[in-house]
DNA sequence: GACTAAACGGAGACAGTCCCCGCTTACCGT
DNA sequence: ACGGTAAGCGGGGACTGTCTCCGTTTAGTC
């Protein structure tokens, strides 16, 4: 799985370098900044981005790990403090609100609960099922959601409202509104 | 606000002609079917299309008013056979079926739905939006569903649930459910 | 210090958008 | 019928973005 000989030290000192550019460019200008330009911003040529990372999903992906890990972690935080029913609608929250406010991130979460995902992208989303499936069986097991709802149908849902939210206003202010219609539907 | 001299003999052929490819484009590739090759395959120069489409916008919308209109009207014919709450049911159902099986009609739909949306897009939306009305209204007096919800509110809501179903699939076998999720939480 | 394979980088092919402006033509008035 | 004129045409070309190819550079090794 991981490199048999290490990177060299030039190799990995522009593969860290175009990441740092890239959560910035994705952060100010959405999914689509340009490549090239992320290339340059960094000091390198295209070709050098395009062989570390060979599509715009996979330098996206590489860009959000953390964050999506801190999405992750976030979820058993609220498991630790609340039960499990509000545990999950605050993570939901949490999610649809980054999923709006995060520019770029949309685009791969989409990506990561879409049914034919490629695995490169299952790869990255493996962690924010896990967390989901963690607070949906908990809320299921405690009664407070239907039993016959998968996590990464919650996920899609959250998704789908994320989408309505912004559609409204751009700022994700609807989130709560919507989030408590879901919850009322997702009841047993 | 109609025109005040009739358009010219030519340039109704080519507006027409253009529509046309449109629709197929459109319905063939997407939303993003390549602008110039629409122009190529109506046989007139990419400056006419310009011309009389000056956005991306523009065209889509003139290429689904007809499919708009008759999503409206299925609105009335559902409102006529069915009490109220079944009514706007239904017609979400269809809506959301159009949404994704018709491509590049997500596009359009969205936008229209959009809080800042332009002017433009939103004399496209304006049928959907009446038809969404009446049918909301009709299950609000009725008592069949939160009186605290817009119109505009239950298009996003539908939008967001196509997008969801969207990520399952792709070909919407999960909008009922979804769907019944959703009527769930928007009972009074 | 020399060798080699890994890595670089940017030129260039390609695709798409959109504008500009010289040319054509439909629609008048006579 | 026929000429004048403005509405309309169209495609060349500037620009932006993607992605590949291959000659050149350089890190790591002995």
């Amino acid at each position: 799985m991981t490199q048999v000989r290490p990177m060299r030290a030039d190799a990995r000192r522009n593969y860290e370098r175009l990441l740092e550019v890239a959560v910035e460019a994705f952060a100010e200008q959405g999914e689509n900044a340009s490549l090239d330009d992320i290339a340059k911003r960094a000091g390198v040529g295209s070709g050098t981005l395009y062989r570390h990372f060979p599509t715009r999903q996979a330098l996206l992906e590489a860009a959000f790990v953390d964050r999506l890990e801190g999405l992750a972690a976030k979820a058993d935080e609220f498991a630790a403090v609340l039960p499990p029913g509000a545990a999950l609608t605050e993570w939901l929250n949490e999610l649809c609100v980054a999923t709006i406010q995060v520019r770029g991130l949309k685009a791969l979460l989409g990506s990561a609960v879409t049914d034919g995902s490629s695995a490169t992208v299952a790869a990255c989303g493996v962690t924010v099922r896990g967390a989901a499936t963690r607070l949906v069986d908990a809320a299921k097991a405690e009664g407070t959601l239907r039993s016959d709802i998968e996590p990464i149908e919650v996920l899609r849902l959250a998704h789908g409202l994320a989408t309505a939210s912004e559609l409204a206003d751009g700022q994700g202010k609807e989130i709560r509104r919507y989030l408590s219609l879901l919850t009322e539907g997702l009841r047993p």
